[in-house]
DNA sequence: CTTAAAATTCAACGATCATTGAAATTCTAA
DNA sequence: TTAGAATTTCAATGATCGTTGAATTTTAAG
């Protein structure tokens, strides 16, 4: 389990940031986690929903490695969270104006509520 | 010479506008746009430096496409400009903090000063 | 040890991308 | 009318992208 790549956020250029916004899948994915304030909805395995566990993998490295994500290895988990503070230092106002476009944007694959309860 | 397709901004999804953006040339030309007062400096055969004309032309019908700029017709030349009022209205402090975080990219294709004088 | 859950890896696919260079278009000016 | 400048179009290229599904890895729990 080697640990994952997390690039210096002084070394990802402007052109890498809006690669990584470029897909619907992705702007889902920030917009969901702009929003998760408890643990649980960070964690990967929440967001099936917006893709397969495949697919999600791949789309969960691109935004890490853009720099955009940070993600925590806890046990067979993985728990992904916006390099916020980063971002903001390196690109001040990029993030929140972003995470505001997509927010509005209808057309974005979204996270149903209620996990579903256990009765 | 058929009239240029403009998309109504309405239409222009955010993960659009990333893509547009994902290109260090794009980036070249809007930074060099954000700051051309004088219209000579908008013509689009100032930009080249920053490609072949061929290439220039491929770039600039991706930033058109895109909502991102506004090209006017001139004889044989033409005329960009950014649409500034129409992206301030749909996705609010997006294109700024754009330019910001371009304009700062030491890895961004720029056109040279001077465009050589005549003696 | 066996099983199950969470997630990644891999090979494959068609689609789109950036780039090149040659040819075509469109307009202006001589 | 012809010549030239500005720009686009076209075909071709190799690269990367998003997606799928099957196989694999990793960890925790029975």
């Amino acid at each position: 389990m080697k640990p994952l790549f997390h690039p210096d956020i002084d070394d990802v250029a402007p052109a890498d940031i809006f690669a990584a916004l470029a897909d619907p899948i992705r702007l889902g994915i920030l917009v969901a986690l702009s929003s998760a304030t408890e643990m649980d909805k960070a964690r990967c395995s929440n967001f099936v929903g917006l893709a397969s566990p495949s697919l999600l993998s791949y789309h969960f490295a691109k935004l890490r490695e853009a720099g955009i994500t940070h993600m925590r290895i806890e046990g067979t988990s993985r728990y992904l969270s916006i390099r916020r503070a980063d971002l903001d230092r390196r690109f001040p106002g990029l993030l929140d104006s972003v995470i505001e476009a997509a927010q509005r944007d209808p057309g974005l694959p979204r996270i149903s509520e209620e996990p579903a309860t256990k009765p």
